[in-house]
DNA sequence: AAGGAGCGCAACCGCAAAGAT
DNA sequence: GATCTTTGCGGTTGCGCTCCT
């Protein structure tokens, strides 16, 4: 008989409902300093009153460095349709495909837009295709639906998954690694000024996930990912205004004393905590427009990234 | 201007797999 | 091998925003 679990958080012990502005502030700090080990134990030495799975949501679906936000673009949703189809409701298989993209995000425009989409298409008889894409969505948690996959898809989906172990892609990165950089990126690093890495020779594990954080090696493709931050880079500021509004309504909330003493006790210097100016703060009247923007990742990803893996080690140290 | 309906999305919940002891 | 813990995933909920009446 499967014995109950404890459970991960005390009703009443911990905050619920939506993160303020102070939290994901003092969560964003924590993990880039000391990275995440134990999602359990991380919201204690954080000090935050969540518990850890709700850590680990709000690191991975809006915190973390290099997510791609705003509307998805027709080739992107084109492309969760055809990988609906291979995968069914395989959501972080689907969004191994999107860097950037989380899981959540997918799943969300799935169920909001695509399915409804797919449906209103089948109505009209012109377009055999989606006939068949809105029938998979019946059956969209069995894996029977492949069969309703084009050769096209089957055979992309085939190359995607071989391509998969030879690139690291920015949605596992953040998984308790510490990576390696290859020694093309050596210039990177002078240009940056950021003490060079460890280098070491990748084989053929590395793209596998090492479950106690083991060192991993990066591969030579790692390089595109610094490549799309366009070194040299290009001063962009182009915030989420979505979530600068939902984030302007914390404007009030101040952080409770209590929280000073984790930071106390393990001498973790106190995350500055800024508060955004609301008068700033105004609402696009375009809507269209604001959810086209998409945040590319810039230089402060990649400090933070680098910040971010030197400290996974914070971790490993008893 | 008020309020109700619909929608989008962040967050929660519970389960299962994987890992640790 | 059994038991316990942690993590990841998919389904679902509910809040807040926008639009419509």
């Amino acid at each position: 008989m499967r014995r109950k679990r404890t459970p991960c958080c005390v009703d009443g012990q911990v905050n619920r409902g939506q993160w303020s502005h102070e939290e994901s502030e003092i969560l964003k700090a924590f993990i880039l300093k000391h990275g995440h080990g134990n999602w359990r134990s991380l919201p204690k030495l954080a000090g935050l009153r969540r518990c850890g799975k709700s850590c680990r949501l709000r690191w991975i679906n809006y915190l973390r460095p290099g997510l791609k936000r705003g509307n998805f673009t027709k080739e992107e949703e084109d492309t969760i349709i055809q990988l609906h189809q291979a995968h069914g409701n395989k959501w972080a298989q689907i969004a191994s495909h999107f860097p950037g993209r989380t899981d959540n995000e997918i799943k969300n425009v799935w169920n909001t837009d695509l399915k409804k989409r797919l449906v209103n298409n089948n109505s009209s008889p012109s377009s055999d295709v989606t006939n068949h894409q809105a029938s998979s969505i019946s059956a969209s948690s069995s894996s029977s639906a492949t069969s309703l996959v084009s050769n096209d898809v089957i055979n992309s989906e085939k190359q995607n998954q071989e391509e998969e172990f030879k690139e690291i892609l920015v949605e596992d990165m953040p998984i308790g690694y510490k990576v390696t950089a290859p020694q093309s990126l050596g210039l990177l690093f002078e240009d940056l000024q950021i003490p060079r890495p460890p280098i070491s020779e990748p084989d053929s594990q590395t793209t596998q996930r090492e479950p106690n954080h083991d060192q991993v090696n990066a591969p030579q493709s790692l390089e595109f990912l610094f490549e799309d931050l366009q070194i040299p880079p290009r001063p962009i500021s182009t915030p989420d205004s979505q979530a600068i509004q939902r984030e302007s309504d914390h404007d009030q909330v101040t952080a409770p004393e209590a929280l000073e003493f984790p930071f106390e006790d393990l001498q973790i210097p106190l995350p500055s905590i800024s508060v955004p100016d609301s008068q700033a703060i105004q609402r696009e009247s375009d809507h269209d427009q604001l959810c086209s923007r998409m945040v590319e990742p810039e230089l402060s990803d990649f400090h933070e990234w680098n910040n971010y893996l030197e400290h996974q080690s914070f971790w490993n140290t008893p």
